[in-house]
DNA sequence: GTCGATAGTACGGCCGCCGTTATATACCGT
DNA sequence: ACGGTATATAACGGCGGCCGTACTATCGAC
């Protein structure tokens, strides 16, 4: 699952939200890093709704626009808690690693050996 | 950052290795969740060293093939660090929404609001 | 002698994200 | 009156990155 979906899935998990809402949640979430085009969230969303992690909520015509609420499925959340714990264990597993480089401040003489 | 690509700087984080000491760095690191597939790899390994972030440490011919080792670069290693923090935050943040859910054991009344 | 592990290269396919455009309404500032 | 921004969704083409597979080649095990 790559970050936009992941991002879309969190957005989704607080409360349903249409589209608009998405792009502004993940555009909070994310401390204003990841801002979603159109053509990646209703990709997203139909690939979601597909798969069944998420699903239409309800629909609302506002000023005769349609307004379709999307809503994070129970298999959603779990798929959601899943990944969660992948990203802590791959952040996890890359910082011991990282630990184990000889480098920076090593090299500046602080550590011979 | 894709999910390989941020394994594979992982797995070179602590010593330069050769693209099928990678794979199996990848495999155990993942704890045998992520199989990396030549294609993966090489085509990676080749983007990231165009971009700075690995670099080749040398070349050995062992047995009459050739075995070329990758190093993480100081650019790599920065790249990383700021991978994993991204993770971090993308995780917290994901767990605070999934806190936000009203199901699960409230729908079973525990929790009648 | 063939299978599996080691080791690397090459190529086609495709999924998912991106950029952009189109469409439409409403509100605000100038 | 007009332009800019925000709200709201749909549809298109493009492409980066991953995947599957096949090919080559050596070595040890059975």
């Amino acid at each position: 699952m790559q970050e936009p979906t992941f991002l879309i899935l969190t957005a989704l998990a607080a409360q349903p939200l249409h589209g608009y809402g998405v792009i502004r949640a993940v555009d909070e979430l994310s401390g204003g890093e990841v801002k979603l085009r159109p053509g990646t969230l209703y990709g997203a969303l139909d690939r979601l709704a597909e798969q069944g992690l998420v699903t239409v909520d309800r629909e609302e015509a506002v000023e005769g626009r349609l307004r379709r609420y999307y809503r994070l499925s129970d298999p959603g959340a779990t798929a959601l808690k899943a990944q969660i714990e992948r990203l802590r264990r791959h952040a996890t597993a890359a910082e011991i690693q990282l630990g184990k480089r000889l480098g920076d401040a090593l090299s500046f003489g602080l550590v011979t050996r």
